[in-house]
DNA sequence: CCATTGACTCGTACGCCGTACGATGCAAAT
DNA sequence: ATTTGCATCGTACGGCGTACGAGTCAATGG
């Protein structure tokens, strides 16, 4: 049946065409890119959510025709791909010598991805629906990469790299959905209250204000790795 | 501005009204309820997915007209709230002694929780955009209830608690995202080959391949327990 | 120099969506 | 007999994603 997303995504050749912007638009936006729609996109999403991210809306911010965008991209699925894959680039630890401090460099790749899913908190949302793209991928193995190299056993990898991933996964969309409840503090506030009779225990320990989010985070991560480690 | 979700959620009265069904429908079906609506809901997810739920085809599954939900249900992203909930009921372990198997009542509850989630594979998708309904908050309660009994110092409670919901929380959405990218095995399949060239080591361990994610989940959730446990 | 090609843009239109509004039916209360 | 209030629903509106086909313009090559 109707062959999905068969290879080539979009309409355009993959092919470095160096055409000149057109003279069309005497004062206007410059062409039209893979790369531009994406960072639009990805501005949309930030500012309105993600529902109101619209390739009508999308095209109103670039300059363009609604339909023009098909040309680059396969369909508004498609733009939802690469704008999440797009936020989630990494570009290694700051500055380090090859693979001394394996620990370091789990934790800050860990790090930053929390920090850039929180940065667009639409991307914790959106995850769970979409493909893996390449750069999720690419932490993957970076992940797999340090780790194997550190001295974890074969046979225990991919459990610690599920249990590291789902870690963080989970951490992150925990966190996004908060953010949401919490939009209007009235509603909150209320939910709190009858919260205390119906959940004396959580109620107790705080644990729905607490907001040191990015510390809790750090220390279960850092118990985490305790038990992963080898013994060094 | 706006009252958004102020108290009352629905025209409906909370009261309850004991009329009859109306004679109205001579042989139709049960009249509308807000069960009868969310159950619908649950079925029409599971086979056609969150883009398959609409208000009219809701409607049409339940015989009535489309406006018709709106008397008992806000809006459409009511019915989602209602249906993520009642997706995680949990009725408790299966016959315990009172709180003597600490450790059983949280593993239970925690692989209920994740083969609930996996049985309605939307719901994993739904989450990070919802509030938290009283099943998962209820979840939460006997989570920290059944930690804090066991002996968890309350220093470390909350990391504990968020520790192992993010684990689960992660697995699952992980473990959804994998299904929905499995779809069409061609597509996989293509992926795996140029997989093998960019992440070696990923490809190496099968980590994508590896499908006894259950017996994994197991095994990294033992880990977290034995790491939790405050001794015995 | 002109015709052809192919990359790119876009206006129109279609079918579907969520839901506001107001009309209706019907049972219970007055 | 009238009023009230629960419950149902038809119609309509504005917005959505995108199929289709016509249009523009630079490069090509005869």
């Amino acid at each position: 049946m109707a062959a999905k997303r068969s290879g080539a995504r979009s309409k355009r050749s993959q092919g470095m065409s160096v055409r000149l912007q057109s003279v069309q638009e005497s004062r206007g936006e410059p062409p039209l890119s893979r790369e531009r729609i994406v960072a639009t996109a990805v501005e949309l999403l930030d500012t309105r959510g993600v529902d109101g991210l619209t390739m009508r809306r999308l095209a109103d911010r670039l300059g363009s025709g609604v339909m023009s965008l098909y040309w680059h991209v396969d369909n508004k699925e498609d733009v939802f791909d690469l704008a999440l894959d797009s936020v989630l680039e990494y570009r290694g630890p700051p500055q380090t010598v090859e693979s001394q401090d394996w620990r370091g460099e789990v934790v800050h790749m860990l790090e930053d991805w929390r920090a850039s899913m929180l940065r667009h908190p639409w991307s914790a949302s959106l995850l769970p629906r979409r493909a893996l793209g390449p750069n999720i991928l690419g932490r993957l193995e970076l992940l797999s990469k340090t780790l194997s190299k550190a001295g974890v056993a074969d046979a225990d990898l991919n459990v610690a790299i599920w249990s590291l991933w789902n870690y963080v996964m989970g951490a992150t969309v925990t966190r996004a959905s908060f953010d949401l409840s919490d939009d209007d503090r009235a509603a909150a506030q209320q939910r709190l209250t009858h919260l205390s009779e119906r959940y004396p225990t959580i109620e107790r320990s705080r644990l729905l204000l607490d907001d040191d989010w990015s510390g809790a985070f750090r220390r279960g991560l850092d118990f985490l790795l305790d038990g992963l480690a080898p013994k060094q």
